[in-house]
DNA sequence: GTCATTAGATACTGACTCGTATCTTCAAGG
DNA sequence: CCTTGAAGATACGAGTCAGTATCTAATGAC
């Protein structure tokens, strides 16, 4: 996770330095890594209408031409540093021995990882517009990200019994769209007696009705 | 519903005028309906980065100061506009003979009347912040909105016998996490198959769970 | 050590936006 | 009809940002 890591000082012996930490100057994949990261930061504390090719560089202790010379334009960049922010942070969620346990411990890590970006979210449909890592392209990493590691804890479910029925999509995604739903609304990572909430007050007791069979009778 | 409106011809009989429709010089309450009514075509269009001052205006077919006299800044301008378009477009209900019909019904207004909305909200945290009408006012009104309504959709439904025990809260606004977790995501309208399935394979079938009794028998 | 590459600093143009000031012109009240 | 208040046009200064140009200097390959 980038942290802002201001180590102060600039000037070790050159000039005029605003270098990276340590004084060297970087290069290549570190200094990319690096922008992306102090980008990240300067979406996350002053949003989308703050996130400028100066205030990223000069987060980053580099300057523009250094930007410019690696993402054409505003879009690229926003786009390339959510993009990394996915990438870099995967779910993961062990073998808890239960999928109660296991669905709390995914929308407790979503939510800590990922809340910030469901908020910059909202913006993004009008900044990003045929950009070359796109906005439906982000949406799929996003969507994805969550859904395979719960596609991955159903199937443990299923591995101890613990299912036996085929849901629908739509319910294997409920929790997410409900923490999506939440998270826009607050600006905040879920607590925990939402967490709580979300799992036992709605999705095993769904679980359990489409188990029981006490289901989908009555449409169309 | 503020169309454009655009009257196109703008001097009818003034020198430079670029007056309101009809060419009559409009004031009070019925200029500050058609600018905040233009402001909201604005930000539907340009989103929170083009919602300029010069922008509004120049829509609504008047001049920046006549917009500072009434909102000091950009914020409040926002503001009242979001607030406007949540206040003049409540959301009804007429009473379906159904539950099932006439949530559909109520997830179908509140996307087509609000999903623009939904799509701002993620930028709103930053932009808003210590304003008259702040964030937390227009959360709540969004929100209450959704709500209320789906709470006399819910009163009617135990009265017809449809619903004889209590939901929790968040199931009874499950429904409304979902569309804001979808849209979000899509930046789309819920679309009918959508919102067939929020109702018949998620929400009812809930509720059914609840009457039935089985549920909610391990939490904490 | 030499050289090609690229980081990094700085400055600049053009566009845009905010917020205000000034002036003219209309609309309504009496 | 006359006065008052507000609408509307226009212009301006200050500030910000995008994107480019130009220069110096450090780094790594050889």
């Amino acid at each position: 996770m980038p942290t802002d890591s201001a180590t102060g000082q600039s000037g070790t012996n050159r000039p005029g330095g605003t270098n990276g930490p340590g004084g060297r100057r970087r290069r290549g994949a570190v200094l990319e890594a690096a922008i992306l990261d102090a980008a990240w930061d300067q979406i996350r504390e002053a949003g989308v209408a703050g996130f400028t090719f100066d205030a990223v560089a000069s987060r980053a202790r580099t300057s523009k031409p250094v930007l410019y010379r690696r993402w054409p334009s505003r879009k690229e960049l926003l786009a390339a540093t959510l993009h990394r922010q996915l990438v870099v942070n995967p779910l993961v969620v062990p073998d808890l021995g239960s999928l109660r346990d296991e669905l709390a411990r995914l929308l407790r890590e979503d939510s800590e990882k990922r809340f910030q970006f469901i908020g910059v979210f909202g913006s993004l449909g009008v900044v990003l517009d045929g950009s070359s890592v796109s906005f439906a392209e982000l949406r799929r990493l996003a969507i994805g990200g969550s859904q395979s590691t719960m596609d991955a804890i159903l199937v443990r479910a299923r591995e101890r019994g613990e299912i036996t029925v085929d849901l629908p999509e739509r319910v294997a995604g409920l929790p997410f769209e409900m923490l999506r739903g939440q998270v826009l609304m607050t600006q905040k990572p879920l607590d925990e007696e939402s967490i709580g909430s979300i799992v036992d007050e709605v999705f095993l007791p769904l679980v359990r009705a489409y188990e029981h069979g006490l289901d989908a009778a009555n449409e169309g």
